[in-house]
DNA sequence: TTTAGTCCGACCTTATTGATCGGAGATCAT
DNA sequence: ATGATCTCCGATCAATAAGGTCGGACTAAA
């Protein structure tokens, strides 16, 4: 219960990964494009594509086109959350259908419900935990392992 | 993001009202049947009348067959946690698919993987937070809740 | 201008959830 | 004991969401 979708984990994935590079040790400052993740982590090409896709519209990360292009994270590690990123991705957090209820669309159980109040502060518990936890929280010591691409070797110093 | 299925939602108000009955003070004592809950909350009878088998099967009511039967809280308000009501009608709390992996059943990105370790502290926080909170507190006054942010412990691998 | 790459939206396939049906078994009233 | 009533429980169906795919348009560097 409570599981977020593949599509998040790899959102998770691909933003640790151009964190890695990006502000690692081993190529600093480079660019990272779709396909060199989607084979790092054996994840399906097209759809991490418009996993990424999703994140750049949500400003999370910047896309840079053309040949050379790839992602780059918008802001710092640590001012990027788990919370932005799952919210990014599979819209925001609702751990019940009437969390984010307008006027005039009330659930057919709402007129007897007394549930919905402690679970409104149940999700706001969880939306702290998610909202305190950042990108540079998930990278601590991790090895970034390295590949050997073509256009990688060419654009490294 | 991770929402609850209507099943746990109809779940904790089915078990919040026979709560009500049996420790109210207007019939206490008094054996609930499915009807009267699927009325009162407009919950569709056959849907809920699985739930609540769910339910006695895994021990949090007693369920009473025959006419006049019902069902009654297997134990306390107290004892009767909303991670206990979830898992039993959810299946175990897991906010990635690997949380359960058994051995042989690696997923594809487990490899590379550096976020497995990370979520898996933040679903242990989620945990407690579910498990902290019982029946109890949803029938009365403000539902206590402590979190324990994972980033403070020191999540990073 | 060519080429490699991103961007974008439509589409399909599968899994999960929500909901339904019909009979078996149990209990109480007569 | 017997019937009527009610719960129990498995099988099944439909709707929705998730996971994954395809094809073409746009962009920027060589």
């Amino acid at each position: 219960m409570l599981k977020i979708s593949k599509k998040a984990d790899y959102a998770l994935m691909a933003l640790q990964h151009i964190a890695l590079v990006q502000f690692g040790d081993v190529t600093p400052g480079r660019v990272v494009n779709t396909k060199e993740i989607a084979e790092e982590y054996n994840i399906p090409l097209e759809l991490l594509a418009k996993v990424l896709q999703t994140l750049a519209k949500n400003g999370l990360i910047e896309s840079h086109n053309g040949p050379k292009g790839g992602y780059l994270l918008a802001r710092s590690t640590r001012q990027i959350t788990i919370a932005q990123i799952l919210e990014g991705i599979e819209g925001p957090l609702g751990i019940t259908d009437c969390s984010h209820e307008k006027e005039g669309e009330l659930c057919l159980q709402r007129e007897h419900c007394n549930i919905r109040t402690p679970l409104l502060k149940v999700q706001d518990s969880i939306y702290q935990l998610l909202n305190n936890m950042t990108l540079q929280d998930m990278m601590g010591g991790t090895p970034l392992i390295t590949i050997q691409s073509p256009t990688a070797q060419g654009v490294a110093q």
